[in-house]
DNA sequence: CGGCATCCGAGTAGATACTG
DNA sequence: CAGTATCTACTCGGATGCCG
């Protein structure tokens, strides 16, 4: 485990301070952090950009079949969000049969990158994870 | 806006490879990306976290306070998990009235560094969300 | 004070069938 | 092929009341 020191700890919540500041105030009805980070954070959409920055191109079906379990339902819901808020681009190829293609934008990728940064985390500490859920649900009776 | 040259797509294209090599045979029915992130991402969880590196030190009442619109029962659920998940430490006092207090576990804080993170870009870049937002919205007709 | 039990309503997910 | 429509099932959040 990465050691933090109380230097560190401090430099965070100066951070932190200058970001919400003024949410302390529980003027934060509206928080961007909240806002942005539900659209883009939820399981599916992240798998999805993470599969668009593995196949910088794909189709409706091939996210369907890499996404695994996701439906058609949520998925388009999920593209169409993602969309609108600018992560990815939808070209539209009025063929017979249709094709569509979706890619990352810029600003896609630049969320990628932090999502990335997030997953490396998470797979170094996710059988940390595991385990401690594992102690706490076999429980110390006392 | 940050530039991404095809040169860094392409590192993160590796990157990803060989996090989810595996994945994409769709083995992936468990998925530790989409397991813990889904239980540290949510909404709640998020600020919960923050206002605990913000003040070291939280009582239930005061994060209640702080997490303006939370209700008690989704709260112990998310401090249990998080407690159970090992992000945060829950000391009890037996004292009259009884105290509980809630911290960061070095993993917390660990997050912690990655949320903020997160959350300097999401601030960065909340205004241009918004601006795709109304673009789409309004929508140029055709 | 902290927080669990219970109930209820709303939104969301999933399965399936259908269409341009 | 790329979705939409519809229906059902279920989970989630909020409100309230109770207890150690």
């Amino acid at each position: 485990m990465e050691t933090i020191t109380d230097n560190q700890k401090v430099k965070v919540a100066k951070k932190l301070k200058k970001m919400f500041g003024h949410m302390d105030r529980s003027e934060m009805e509206y928080c961007p952090i909240r806002d942005v980070m539900a659209l883009a954070s939820d399981k599916w959409s992240i798998l999805i950009i993470l599969y668009l920055g593995y196949y910088p191109v794909m189709r409706f079906n091939h996210i369907k079949k890499r996404v695994y379990g996701i439906s058609n339902k949520v998925l388009s819901e999920r593209l169409k969000h993602l969309e609108t808020d600018g992560y990815l681009k939808r070209t539209m190829y009025p063929e017979v049969p249709i094709r569509v293609e979706y890619e990352l934008t810029d600003f896609g990728h630049s969320y990628l990158k932090k999502l990335i940064d997030l997953t490396e985390w998470v797979t170094d500490y996710s059988d940390l994870i595991i385990e401690s859920r594992k102690a706490k649900s076999q429980g110390v009776p006392k």
